[in-house]
DNA sequence: TCAGTGAATAATTTATTGATTGTTCATTCT
DNA sequence: AGAATGAACAATCAATAAATTATTCACTGA
């Protein structure tokens, strides 16, 4: 079992490699084979088909991004505001870098989903779940005064979504999009937080690149860095749990 | 000419008759030609080009939208918060609408836009235009409370893409997409409106289908009615028929 | 002159074919 | 037994040919 286990992985190592290079559909499976030194006929006993190592490499990728993004969750020492902003800001530089660096990456997800419907609404799923937290903890703090979370929750999802999806990124840059974001986001706390005392909620402000989530946000684009993205993680989670 | 612009507007009228039916790529110069019982090479004494047929109508298209949204506007006993919400629950229902019954109009805008980016950059435009209007108008009777319009302009209307774009629809039905738009449109608002006393803004209900503005949306985007066909005549033509 | 023609040509689309690739399975190895 | 093979078959893709379509232009009849 343990055997199969490294076989499998071994494909989908060289998988991630060639689709990333050359895009799923001039990978073969031939290639594949000989990358990792077996019949094409052998693979078939690891995966269904084609498309379902290509699924299991985005599954893995959406997994390990949400798990980045919800590294902001555990940070003490910051507002639920705050992580909220980050985590939306996040996803935006998060998908403006696979854009611009991996477009074969991002290839491979609109190929998946095209042809996997499910994958898409379960990736939606968890990215509203770190959203959802963000909110239960704001309303619990006293920070945000919601009066229903799951519907804010899909609001404040809807309401980003131009900044989740690269097509829309329609020839503006990041720092344009930022801009933008920050703008969405002003009008959306002042919509989640209370007015104390006649004092207007300040404006969005947009988050440091090189905050500790981005950082490992872009590692996990760049996928081969790995010194700097065991740092980055481990000051994020270690003062949580002493 | 006035003889020209008839003979501009048969064509035209042709062309939107075989689009909407047979989808603009099925569509041929020499059937176009032949409706108007002409040789499919004085087609080109009125368009440039085959594409060039689809931009006009599309033009149209889209400046009538505007204008029947516009509509609200000028509809008094109406708060700006009524009018914004209106105006975005239009947005929405028209290109469902579009989505649902005239798929090829959609596709025809899709072709258009692919040809001529600057098609999209300006329609934005013109839609945020509208939302710019209500939101001085908010500001100045001291409905909304916003310190920088034009960028709140943008936030709103960024805020609100995804119900403008069917490819984002997915699986959703327009129950649903109206039951998110209206929780998306209660943050917002608690967002620009300044709460009075303590008191919360009150959550946005979704407006009547068969209000005013709803109702000339749709005729609309059935898009073959003898009225508008009419209006299009008179304002792009000095003569009108007696 | 000017609206209009239609055959000629350029560009695109569609159909056909041959080659490549995905997948299966009877068989071999260990 | 389970792990792996590779030839066989089916599905898909790429290249080419054929057909269709967009566009032009020298020409015609008011």
């Amino acid at each position: 079992m343990s055997e199969s286990d490294t076989t499998r992985e071994k494909i989908i190592v060289a998988a991630r490699e060639r689709f990333s290079h050359y895009g799923y559909p001039k990978t073969t499976i031939a290639e594949l084979a000989e990358d990792c030194a077996m019949s094409p006929g052998n693979i078939y006993r690891f995966f269904k088909g084609k498309i379902d190592i290509a699924v299991e490499i985005a599954r893995r990728e959406a997994l390990s991004a949400v798990e980045v993004i919800e590294a902001v969750l555990d940070c003490p020492l910051r507002s639920s505001r705050q992580r909220l902003e980050e985590v939306v800001f996040a996803d935006l530089r998060y998908t403006f870098h696979l854009l611009e660096n991996q477009p074969k990456t991002l290839e491979l997800a609109q190929i998946v989903v095209s042809d996997r419907p499910q994958f898409q609404i379960e990736s939606l799923r968890r990215e509203r779940r770190v959203f959802q937290r963000i909110l239960h903890e704001g309303q619990a703090s006293g920070e945000f005064m919601v009066d229903n979370v799951p519907a804010t929750t899909i609001a404040l999802h809807a309401a980003t979504t131009k900044y989740r999806y690269a097509q829309l990124f329609t020839n503006q840059t990041l720092a344009e999009l930022e801009r933008e974001l920050a703008h969405v986001m002003t009008v959306i706390m002042r919509g989640l937080m209370p007015t104390s005392e006649g004092h207007a909620v300040a404006e969005t402000q947009i988050p440091d690149e090189t905050t500790p989530l981005s950082f490992a946000a872009s590692a996990v684009a760049a996928a081969d860095t790995e010194n700097r993205n065991e740092n980055e993680m481990k000051t994020g989670t270690e003062e949580v749990s002493s």
